[in-house]
DNA sequence: ATTGCTAGAGAACAAATGTTCACTTAGCGA
DNA sequence: TCGCTAAGTGAACATTTGTTCTCTAGCAAT
């Protein structure tokens, strides 16, 4: 928050490079990057950005963009009834959308909605679930099941030792499900987009 | 597309450290994370990769991520009970999560929703809405509007030629506002996340 | 079997990397 | 005006980088 004016320049740019290329340069392209002349003076700013948590570094030693990194387009929220118009860069948000969301790609799955029995749960017909696949689920977890050959949204819940599933809307019975559960995944985020 | 089990497991693995990371990690530490013994290896699936459309190259050489690599799978509707599982399987395809939401990044905000004045809509205290700026809306669309200072979001009606902001919540009041409705953009897109 | 092909191992290499010095310059307060 | 501090320069350095080469193991088709 100290950060000078010059590093939010510096911080800035950095932010437009990896908006564009999802990468942050090496040191000789950062010269150029950030208009500097020497590669010193850039482990300097480089260091200074750390210290205000812009980056952090790898165990490797390699330099990485941290959350306060993407925070920009997030942090224009509160501002009072002026014009919040300096959203500036592209990119930056929109990434972050699919950091915030998928935290394990490989096992990330979408799964769209289809039917109203978790409205209740604030989860419509056509939203995209972002579905986890795992193994196990606590009680109380959204998971995406597998019955009658159907993906299905429905909390988990748990009844005399054996699970069930509940859905979040008054029409729709509890399901027990005879045997094993057969579950996909939990689901850790959604997706929700209006009109065209 | 035709990449092989394999390549698809690298990819799985790439991708899972660019989440964490934000980053691809070098040579090196490349192997570790695919578990290949030589930089070679490295090398050559990496150009695999970029061969199928997941990576790139800067004009400095460096290896990046392409929209591709962020296309995460969209399960199909009806999987039969098998188990759909990772990337090149029938019944899946690609989906860019930020391409949806985020069709146009410039004019684009993310707004954190705080209260419930919009449940009903299935929007919650804690999501984060997609907010397209604009100055006109159309009756019925989603609206955040400045109400008092402060960001509102609410539905947009219209009561003989006057808007007014119309919450999904019975226990809030439709609010009219005198003279000027102060819009600050149409809602979009909504997003939340559960849990860890 | 034999052939061909691909994935990966391992070594060697020049080139680029990032860090650390000592030095210069500019701004600021006393 | 004098120092003091911080930002930037430029050179030097050992490391590490990514590439290329050859070589081997496994696999499929014949």
């Amino acid at each position: 928050m100290t950060e000078s004016t010059k590093d939010a320049e510096y911080l800035g740019l950095l932010q437009d490079y990896y908006a564009a290329w999802h990468s942050l340069p090496s040191y000789n392209r950062l010269c150029e990057v950030l208009g500097l002349a020497s590669r010193s003076a850039v482990s300097k700013v480089l260091n200074r950005l750390r210290a205000a948590g812009f980056l952090a570094r790898t165990p490797d030693a390699m330099w990485v963009p941290t959350a306060h990194f993407f925070e920009r387009s997030l942090a224009a929220f509160r501002v009072p009834a002026g014009a919040p118009d300096s959203v500036g860069d592209a990119g930056v948000e929109a990434f972050a959308v699919d950091a915030y969301l998928i935290p394990k790609p490989s096992h990330t799955t979408l799964v769209p909605v289809k039917g109203d029995s978790m409205i209740d749960a604030g989860i419509f017909s056509g939203d995209i679930a972002v579905v986890e696949q795992r193994v196990a689920a606590q009680s109380g977890d959204i998971v995406v099941a597998i019955v009658d050959n159907e993906f299905t949204i429905k909390t988990l819940g748990m009844e005399r030792g054996k699970y069930l599933l509940r859905p979040a809307n008054p029409a729709y019975p509890v399901i027990r499900p005879q045997g094993q559960l057969e579950l996909f995944g939990v689901v850790v985020g959604l997706i929700r987009k209006y009109r065209s």
